[in-house]
Formats: C-alpha cells, sequence, structure tokens
DNA sequence: CAAATTGTACTATTGTATTAGTACAAATGA
DNA sequence: TCATTTGTACTAATACAATAGTACAATTTG
C-alpha cells in the first residue's frame, strides 16, 4: 500500500489519507485482513507527526472499515454487515443530488451524465 | 425565492444558501433575470449579518450564476455559454467517483446506483 | 439633485480545524 | 520477562474559516 500526500493542497493530509485507503478498498488493492503500515512507518516517510496519520486511522476504524489494536497493528475489516437497501440509498442520496445540480448547472445531459458514473464505477476495478 | 438556513448544523451559512440558490436554479424555481433578495432583506429575516449573505452571492457571481450590481440589485444569469462536453467531464469526474467509491463500500449494486442518480437527476425538474 | 436602497471593502473577533510534541498503554516476540 | 513495536491520550501552537461591525460607493427613484 504505497500513499501519496500534498501538503498545502487544501485537503488536509489525514483525509488524503482517508481517501486513498477507501479508493484502495473500492479497487481490491487492499483486501480484508491486509496490514496498513504503522503509523510511524508512514508519518516518517511523508514527513509528519505520527498522530496525523493515527487521526486517519482512527476516522477509518469508526466508519468500520479497518480495525486498529495497539501493539498489533492496522488491519483492513471485511466488509460491513450490510444495510438495508433503503438505508444505502438514503445515505448516497445527497451526494447523488448534489451531482446532479452541478450536471445541471454545466447543461450535461442526463445520459452523459449516467455514463459518467458507469465509467466512474468501472474504473475503480470489476472485482471488489 | 424563500431561503432558510439553521446555524449550528455544521455547514457554514453561507454555503446553505448558495446551495439553495443552486438548487432552486437546477430545478428552475430561479429563472434568468429574477431577482434575489436584497442582502439586508434577507440577512434581516434569517438574522444574520448582510455580508454573509454577500459572500454567498459573491461565491455565486464568481461561479457565472448570478450577477450583483451595487445600487442596482442582485440577478439570476442566463445560461453559461456552455463548455466543451471533455470539459464539463472534467469537472464532475471526481465527484462521480466519490459517489462511486461509497456506493461499492457500501455494496450498493451498479444497477442501484444508476437508479439512484437517475431518480436525483429527475427530481431536480424536467423543466430546466 | 437628494434621499433611499443597493452591494462592497475593510477590519475585527470568535471559534475551530489541522498539525505537532510528548508521554502513555497495550501487544508482540526474542 | 524485557525490550521493542504498536496505537492512543492529552496538550498546545498555529492558521484559517466564519461571522459580524462599520463605513463606503454605486445605482435607483422621487
Amino acid at each position: 500500500m504505497i500513499i501519496r500526500v500534498q501538503p498545502g493542497l487544501g485537503t488536509p493530509i489525514y483525509l488524503q489519507i482517508e481517501s486513498q485507503v477507501k479508493h484502495a478498498i473500492a479497487a481490491g488493492a487492499l483486501q480484508q485482513d491486509d496490514t496498513l503500515p504503522p503509523v510511524r512507518k508512514l508519518a516518517a516517510e511523508l514527513r509528519i507527526n505520527p498522530n496525523t496519520v493515527a487521526r486517519a486511522y482512527q476516522n477509518l476504524e469508526r466508519d468500520g472499515i479497518l480495525r486498529t489494536v495497539p501493539g498489533g497493528g492496522c488491519y483492513v475489516n471485511g466488509q460491513s454487515p450490510g444495510l438495508l437497501k433503503s438505508e444505502k440509498l438514503r445515505r448516497l442520496k445527497p451526494m447523488a443530488t448534489q451531482l446532479s445540480v452541478e450536471a445541471k448547472q454545466l447543461r450535461l445531459g442526463r445520459e452523459d451524465l449516467m455514463q459518467l458514473l458507469e465509467n466512474s464505477y468501472d474504473e475503480l476495478g470489476e472485482t471488489q
């Protein structure tokens, strides 16, 4: 798992780390029980404070995406128990609406928008 | 144009205003050359500082969504000249990718995700 | 022209986010 | 067991975001 960050990019470093881990999992590059680099090692590579890495790991743990154990390390979790579909939709709805608003603002047609999302979804990797 | 805000909701007030104006335009409730409430009037209704409203208006103006004129007022702009489709797609890509990542995280299937976006898009109003 | 109405610029204040420093606790492993 | 490695808690410094106060400039309107 290779992680890169760009300070002074606007988005906080810990969010950049979170995002990259999420993408890697969605793309199948990280699988269940894979380990993530120790906070000190990753922090040294990125030349940042270990607590900044820890914060990213803690947020991901809060989201149920991985588990941390002091002295042990940091491991990718298995898939969540699976919510009701209605609940999943409810959670994703705001982001879908925002995407739609932006698309209409740009006068991007409905079909073009759908194709964009299809491509984005597929690019993450067919294998989960 | 009725605008409501909730302070202490996490999202800044000026962003709440921006969002509501964008949605109203996308839904067709606001059309070209419609006027928005004066900053002082809206600020009085919302019990906030006029500068907070002004900031929202300025951001929307920076995005080309409306135009402001001192002494005059605030007007909704006509549609932008229309970018190249490739440019539109480039701008929307990050949001589409993020939505895809979240969907995979929740194990929401491809077809369900597509339908969610279709519904969101249509709900904004067929008439632009 | 003059008064009223509009958006703007500048400044200040308050709170919070981001990151880092240091010390601590839990687990591992020779 | 004991040293090492791991994540964590607590604190603090710094910067920036968000909002407000005040005074100003441009336009409208009678």
